[in-house]
DNA sequence: TAAAATTTTTAGATTTACCTAAAAATTAAA
DNA sequence: TTTAATTTTTAGGTAAATCTAAAAATTTTA
């Protein structure tokens, strides 16, 4: 059973480990908002613990122990997502926080009748597919918008950016999970999108349409 | 805002301060499972900290701020009860170790949406009455059934005792809340109390009836 | 490829919440 | 009311997770 402090380096170092194969000290540092030194302690009892390969000076990686452990921790963290969302009415971008908190419950019947509570939910409100009990995930077909040509269209089922500016950014201009959505035109000058939603015209800059994921169903 | 840690000191001593005015230190260090040296450094922490009334050798008391955190504690362990039990579909004796855990999440915002989710329960699952999040208390008449007297009649709307042992054994008597029960005999001997509850006459030891709240109905 | 810059680690402290053992105060018993 | 038992506190220490400052390794740049 790991500290709720051990449970937090494992879920930054798997997030990380996405990007990167190998992670670095200050990366982690930085997202646990804490010092490298304290990180390199933190590592070492993690590596003594058998749930990261640990090579001084060259990174870290988790083991398969400790990506298990990860993504336990993921799912609790979307679970409850979902929940704050569907029943209790938080926006999208109200959430994180609270579900940062939630997360570290020790319960696994908790976790498994949430679960079903909320009918077994794949996604969670930002569209971060959920694992399931045993740690595997719906493989899912994202495409970023930025990578869509002219006329291709398909249906918002995720961002790849949680920060609450973002979210109500898309939230006021309409763009939801679920809404479809065509490229009308590219500016050549900042490459901003033009997307038709809904009936309307909107534009888009560049860094919005980075971190909106789209589930194609146009020719791409 | 006080840590984890220093909330369970404050929820302790609200419970047992129920009991008795000042409360002893050994009787905080046996609720918290640690020494009593330990539990007399905490009480010096919360004494700077203006929670609780301390002076040495002579017990603790909460003061008004200390009571304030309590019952806010005490409101967000109930209402999670709430929620295990009628939501998650947990039995009365499955919620207390996952609620304790729960109560500690601190945001203000996620106990009163889950309140308002869970529609502004009066009690737990136990009867123990749920504070409003001004921390007031719905005043409720209970009376111990082992002081009920034969002929008497009520309802079950409480238990004073927690333990999963006991709570399962009410379930197999079939005495839970919301029961209507009748006091038929008490034996001589053992103090035991023979009732009626659907149309069957059940036999319960006095320590169990010690524990039983009734709301009465009937003449006392 | 040697110097500079960056990253990472070590060494030694700090804080929180514990602990044990012994001393002090209080309460109960003879 | 003195002794004995109990309760509570003090003193000094430990473990977890953090910190700062300085040293060591690695990477980048010139």
């Amino acid at each position: 059973m790991q500290s709720f402090t051990e449970e937090n380096y494992l879920k930054v170092i798997y997030h990380l480990a996405e990007k990167t194969e190998t992670v670095q000290t200050n990366a982690i540092a930085e997202q646990i908002q804490t010092k490298p030194a304290s990180v390199t302690d933190m590592i070492k009892k993690l590596a003594e613990k058998g749930l990261v390969d640990y090579i001084k000076y060259q990174g870290v990686s988790l083991t398969e122990k400790g990506k298990s452990a990860a993504i336990d921790i993921v799912r609790k963290h979307r679970l409850w997502e979902v929940f704050l969302v569907d029943k209790l009415n938080f926006k999208w971008d109200e959430v994180h926080d609270v579900a940062e908190e939630l997360e570290h419950i020790k319960s696994v019947s908790l976790i498994e009748r949430l679960d079903e509570f909320l009918g077994f939910p794949k996604s969670d409100p930002h569209g971060d597919p959920i694992p399931d009990k045993h740690g595997r995930f719906a493989k899912t077909q994202f495409i970023k918008l930025i990578d869509l040509k002219i006329g291709d269209s398909g249906t918002i089922t995720g961002v790849s950016q949680h920060s609450s500016a973002f979210l109500k950014h898309l939230e006021k201009l309409g763009l939801t999970l679920g809404k479809q959505i065509q490229i009308t035109d590219v500016t050549d000058f900042d490459g901003s999108v033009e997307i038709l939603s809904s009936d309307k015209q909107i534009n888009i800059s560049r860094e919005v349409a980075k971190h909106i994921l789209i589930s194609s169903n146009g020719k791409i």
